[in-house]
RNA sequence: GCUCCCAUCGUCCAGCGGCCUAGGACUCCGCCCUUUCAAGGCGGCAACGCGGGUUCGAAUCCCGUUGGGAGCACCA
């Protein structure tokens, strides 16, 4: 969830500022795990409604690279840092940097300790003699690395304490330390959003920059930001590598992109102090990355689901009707080619389910009476043995005979003659006395409105589901 | 351990020196409306972690402290 936010904050920051957008997820390995990851996160952005403008080849942004003319380019640039003393070689084993670090009284944990830096071409013709192969480490400055973060302010790394950092492996192959910042030179990359955790990695990234720039490669360098964690239950975080897992869980559960979008939104950053609710558009009239919260935040699923319901209802009925229809055929309600009638019945109810479901996967036990065959009709356990006892006997008597007496099915109808029936008449409090008929008809103590759901289900079906249930109370009395 | 980040109601956000006896939203609890459930309306509970400064005045600035988080690979 992290990782789409962070998506759906550059998309902001990028449409706001009519800026072009790239999305990358790096790993010089090409591993499955980041294809899939990478692809994770372009189906999630897909469904969100997200476009960008153009992007890495998938599978990560320099697997493909190593082998191809990019990897040369990441050589000769590598080379031509070395020449110019920004990078130098390491014979250092991490055991022979440890080791150091013991006899010195240190804690190993201190990382290199760029003691290759001092080494004289004798030594070094020495250790290559030995069938050493060096690493390649950028020489970090002397002096603190400051720079203006654009969601957190100035940050500052005090000088000696960011470890000289592999470049290029001893094999020659190019790291992630490397590529990153030459492919956004390259890109002409001006703006960095990205998760927190990339945060140490900045200080060592610019020291790059300004090498690259002092050799010619590039000019400047992009400006940072970066996000806070979205973190579960618990602190911890959410998601690492896996947006899908989360995303279209939610997605199945019946948020809809625009509720999704705006919850996520909401999560570190606000439009107004007193307003939550907004569309994707305003979203990007008003979005400022400054205006982004530094502290972590916990994804509240019920307050998602507030927005989402908000979302849910501002739709038009006919658009609702249609959004929650897969989600109807998923719960088995209605078949994968619904009838005509049956979409006619579904457009009937569906202004009475749209204010009442915070999610669409909510909208199938509401609706399922009204597609079921009779025969399968039961009303569920739980209602059935509350409402339709031996008490509710009488009420159902009245109400069938009431309603078999009626000459138009409507619901003002339907509503009139049962009220008279059975509160005037038989003098039953409203609330007692519609339980009853509603368990009956529609199998649920919860349901949509009682008399445009009888009016829906016709008269035929909705009388002899009262019949049925009329049994059933007096087979409960004896 | 080292470095860095963060710190306002249970949660998210507002507050950027006086408008704060701290505001909004979600949650929760009442009440109203009501055929159930919702929606809607009204009301309530609930927070500036702590200690020092600076200032006429601090939630807001500074320092410290405590707590939480992240990173510390020839991973990305």
């Amino acid at each position: 969830m992290g990782l789409i936010r962070t998506a759906l904050f550059n998309w902001a920051f990028a449409r706001h500022n009519g800026g072009s957008l790239v999305f990358r997820i790096e790993d010089t390995d090409a591993s499955r795990d980041s294809e899939q990851a990478y692809q994770a996160l372009l189906d999630g952005l897909r469904w969100l409604g997200l476009d960008w403008d153009e992007g890495p080849e998938v599978g990560g942004a320099y697997g493909p690279y190593r082998q191809s003319e990019r990897g040369h380019l990441y050589a000769d640039i590598a080379k031509r840092l070395l020449e110019a003393g920004e990078l130098y070689e390491a014979y250092s084993t991490p055991e022979e940097v440890a080791e150091r670090r013991r006899a010195a009284g240190q804690d190993p944990q201190l990382g290199y300790d760029n003691h290759d830096r001092y080494l004289t071409e004798q030594q070094r013709a020495e250790l290559r003699e030995q069938g050493r192969t060096p690493v390649l480490r950028l020489r970090m400055p002397d002096e603190d690395v400051t720079w203006h973060d654009l969601v957190r302010g100035e940050i500052t790394f005090q000088a000696g304490t960011v470890p000289d950092p592999v470049l290029v492996r001893g094999n020659g192959d190019p790291l992630y330390t490397l590529t990153n910042p030459v492919d956004d030179a390259l890109m002409d990359i001006t703006h960095v959003l990205r998760g927190e955790d990339l945060l140490p990695s900045t200080p060592r990234q610019i020291a790059l920059y300004r090498a690259l720039t002092r050799i010619g490669v590039t000019t400047g360098r992009p400006e940072f930001g970066h996000l806070p964690y979205v973190t579960g239950e618990g602190n911890k975080k959410l998601s690492k590598r896996d947006p899908q897992s989360n995303l279209f869980h939610h997605r199945d559960r019946g948020f809809i992109p625009e509720g999704l979008l705006n919850y996520l939104a909401l999560l570190g950053w606000s439009i107004a102090d007193d307003r939550d609710v907004f569309t994707v558009d305003e979203l990007v009239q008003a979005f400022d990355i400054r205006k982004v919260s530094a502290n972590p935040a916990r994804f509240d699923v019920k307050k998602a689901e507030a927005i989402n319901a908000t979302h849910l209802r501002a739709l038009d009925v006919a658009d609702f009707t249609e959004r929650m229809l897969p989600y109807l055929i998923a719960a088995g309600v209605l078949d994968p080619y619904p009838s005509d009638s049956d979409l006619e019945t579904l457009r009937a109810i569906a202004p009475m389910v749209q204010e009442r479901v915070t999610v669409l996967s909510e909208a199938g036990p509401l609706v399922r009476f009204l597609f079921v065959d009779e025969a399968g009709f039961e009303p569920e356990e739980s209602a059935s043995s509350k409402a339709l006892t031996s008490d509710a006997l009488p009420l159902l008597d009245a109400a069938i005979a009431a309603l078999e007496a009626m000459s138009a099915w409507r619901t003002e109808e339907i509503e009139n003659t049962l009220k008279d029936a059975l509160v005037e008449r038989l003098g039953w409090r409203p609330r007692k006395a519609f339980t009853p008929i509603r368990v009956a008809v529609t199998g649920r103590t919860v349901s949509p409105p009682l008399f445009e759901s009888m009016e829906i289900l016709g008269r035929e079906r909705s009388l002899a589901r009262l019949r049925k249930a009329r049994e059933r109370a007096a087979n409960a009395a004896a």
